[in-house]
DNA sequence: CGTATTTGACCAGCGC
DNA sequence: GCGCTGGTCAAATACG
């Protein structure tokens, strides 16, 4: 549980220790979507598993990226129930999510469904400490470009007319080119996708997605989300989270109305007690808050 | 009818 | 060596 931050490192502005095992085979490769842990025994029962990276698992490359909730807050389109889309442009498919130890919030994992053997997969969970946020963690890069999911967007959107209508065409991952990884993506915006993700985060809240996309449309050239969005896998320090908090807030301010907030507030009651340790991304410090047995149901 | 989401179970990795 | 938690897969259900 806490290993998995261990490894985001969310908290650890620098990478450098921060990701530990995890980024044994991501360090620098983080981009590297194609070179998974060689740590794959991976006996499991699908061989479709074994496409990312066997199993990637704990020691999986990956890139933490936390952002305000306002960021990526849209409004739900179906009431399946947490189910969302991210749109961003890649197709993200949710295949599963499971309460995490410690937090309040579940996590969800999705997986790149743009492309048939897209290793690119992420992570969404709510902050524990600000539920403003959310922290969404990138593994492996994606192995087509960007452009293929676009048609898939238009389903999406179809599907989802609700949606926010993110312009922004582009996925978090074209900066994760950056690191090299696939080298492919070209376009994107983790801001994007994240907020299309947080829906279940969100569950039930209404909001215009006008401001979101906007910031977030914004944040493209904002170098305030550079660095988050740069991140290397785990740069989103402080600073970012920073300033992310700042412009979530206002964000938040701005669009949250009472019945979300409520409904946060609601969620948070029936969660019982938060760790609350702002240090749930400071790794090791979080030791202390997985006492808590949040785990399964 | 097809696709996506949701829930449960199983497996593997890591820590103690 | 055992236990715990995280992560992924598979099946079922719902919605478009």
């Amino acid at each position: 549980m806490d290993r998995e931050w261990s490894d985001g490192a969310v908290s650890s502005p620098t990478i450098s220790g921060g990701e530990r095992k995890a980024v044994e085979g991501a360090v620098d490769g983080v981009g590297c979507p194609g070179s998974p842990p060689s740590s794959s025994p991976a006996a499991q029962r699908s061989p479709a598993a074994s496409s990312p990276s066997g199993r990637p698992r704990r020691s999986a490359q990956k890139r933490v990226v936390t952002m305000a909730l306002a960021d990526v807050s849209g409004p739900r389109p179906k009431g399946v129930g947490e189910g969302n889309t991210p749109t961003d442009s890649w197709a993200w498919r949710k295949y599963g999510q499971k309460p995490i130890k410690g937090s309040p919030f579940p996590r969800a994992y999705y997986r790149c469904s743009s492309t048939k053997g897209c290793p690119a997969r992420k992570q969404v969970e709510r902050s524990r400490t600000d539920t403003d946020k959310v922290i969404v963690t990138y593994s492996f890069e994606h192995n087509h470009s960007a452009t293929v999911p676009r048609a898939q967007q238009n389903r999406q959107a179809a599907q989802k007319p609700k949606e926010q209508t993110c312009p922004a065409p582009e996925p978090a991952d074209s900066r994760e080119t950056h690191h090299g990884a696939a080298g492919v993506a070209t376009v994107g915006s983790a801001a994007i996708e994240v907020h299309d993700e947080f829906r279940w985060l969100y569950d039930g809240v209404s909001v215009n997605s006008s401001t979101s996309p906007s910031d977030i449309d914004a944040a493209d050239e904002m170098p305030l989300y550079e660095p988050m969005l740069l991140f290397g896998g785990a740069v989103i320090d402080t600073t970012a989270a920073l300033l992310l908090d700042e412009l979530g807030d206002a964000v938040v301010g701005a669009e949250l109305d009472g019945e979300r907030l409520a409904e946060e507030d609601a969620m948070f009651e029936g969660l019982g007690e938060l760790p609350e340790c702002s240090t749930v991304f400071r790794r090791h410090a979080g030791d202390g808050l997985a006492s808590g047995d949040g785990r399964r149901d």
